[in-house]
DNA sequence: ACATCATGTTAAACTAGATTAACATCATTT
DNA sequence: AAATGATGTTAATCTAGTTTAACATGATGT
């Protein structure tokens, strides 16, 4: 059990004495799991907000025909969950699934309760946290509707260089909202350009 | 100077003492704006965060071609302001603009830190609100990935009639990330469907 | 070494939605 | 009542991205 990658993702967002580490660390949950293994599945309650101290996991929906459509990746330092399944104990639309062995700190409803009570700033570091989560993904909205296929690639590329290296290809695509196959032309088109 | 709106707004989230009503409304500045002025400028810095009483925005950006794409609305009741820049204090990204003329209430990033530092449970009713529009917006890339532009607009129309009737049409295509042509051959499908 | 399964590529035919441009309607001002 | 500007419509042509299907590569286990 290793949770200090927490602590020291925390750090720079707010002080926390050793008494509100230990009081933390007490209130979480440590967990392994492996490659193809699920955190939250479509339609059960998603009980945990999740820090990922080591692996990768994807967050996807199945549509009416079955398709898988992925939604988020997350990586060490990155937190995942159903947050809207989380907050407000209701089935989940989405599935967590883990694409590596993963190590990750699980926060529970009724625990992480208990924290904002015995540690009233840790509402205001979720509340930061979530704020962050909140622009980002209002960015994506954006880059979704303004940026082509092969320009959504490559901010993709850009920006999570980690990602695209460990995850296959048609993970990819699905996260872009493409075909593999069209983004198998875009990176054709691209090492020809070069 | 109408506040009781947000008042009413909140009760449901979170119980406020009349101190605490009194305090949040003396560091809260009521303004009304007339239909077409600016509340956000892209490249300005966010000064507030504001709630809606009364009226209509929109918020927009402008891309390398002038074009402009809105990201959202807000009516009353609603929240609005550029997150990004507000949280960080940098220039926006985009713009808000009044569509009716508007009643707004403002936090300022001063007022509002105060306000978390003399009544600390705000934090906590400010993370849940951030959460919400998290989850919204989440759900928006989903809906804007696995849906036809024909069912986003049905799902606008649905879930967002009292903005329909307000706003022009070639708003509501550029919200849905569609030209107003197609729109409107969409509309025009769904009126002889019937 | 070979078999199998997961992943990636190529190319042809197709479709959702964009673009352009001309025209229509409606409200407001003069 | 005519003129103007803002909004909406229609239709032809075009393009980004999909679909289908056949083939290629590469890793893993036996």
């Amino acid at each position: 059990m290793n949770i200090q990658p927490l602590f020291d993702y925390i750090k720079p967002l707010m002080d926390l004495t050793a008494e509100e580490e230990a009081l933390l660390a007490s209130k979480v949950t440590y967990r392994k799991y492996l490659k193809g293994q699920y955190v939250v599945q479509q339609g059960d309650i998603c009980k945990y907000e999740c820090f990922v101290i080591s692996g990768c996991t994807k967050t996807f929906y199945l549509d009416t025909e079955g398709q898988e459509h992925v939604i988020m990746f997350a990586i060490e330092n990155w937190w995942t969950a159903d947050m809207g399944s989380f907050i407000s104990q209701t089935p989940a639309d989405y599935n967590v699934q883990c694409l590596e062995n993963t190590e990750l700190i699980l926060f529970s409803y009724e625990n992480l309760e208990l924290l904002y009570k015995k540690i009233p700033k840790l509402e205001r570091l979720f509340r930061q946290i979530v704020e962050r989560a909140f622009v980002a993904s209002q960015k994506r909205i954006v880059r979704n509707f303004s940026l082509s296929a092969k320009d959504r690639y490559l901010y993709f590329k850009n920006q999570y260089p980690q990602i695209e290296e460990r995850i296959p290809q048609y993970l990819v695509a699905s996260f872009l909202g493409i075909t593999k196959e069209f983004l198998s032309k875009i990176k054709s088109q691209l090492a020809t350009e070069n």
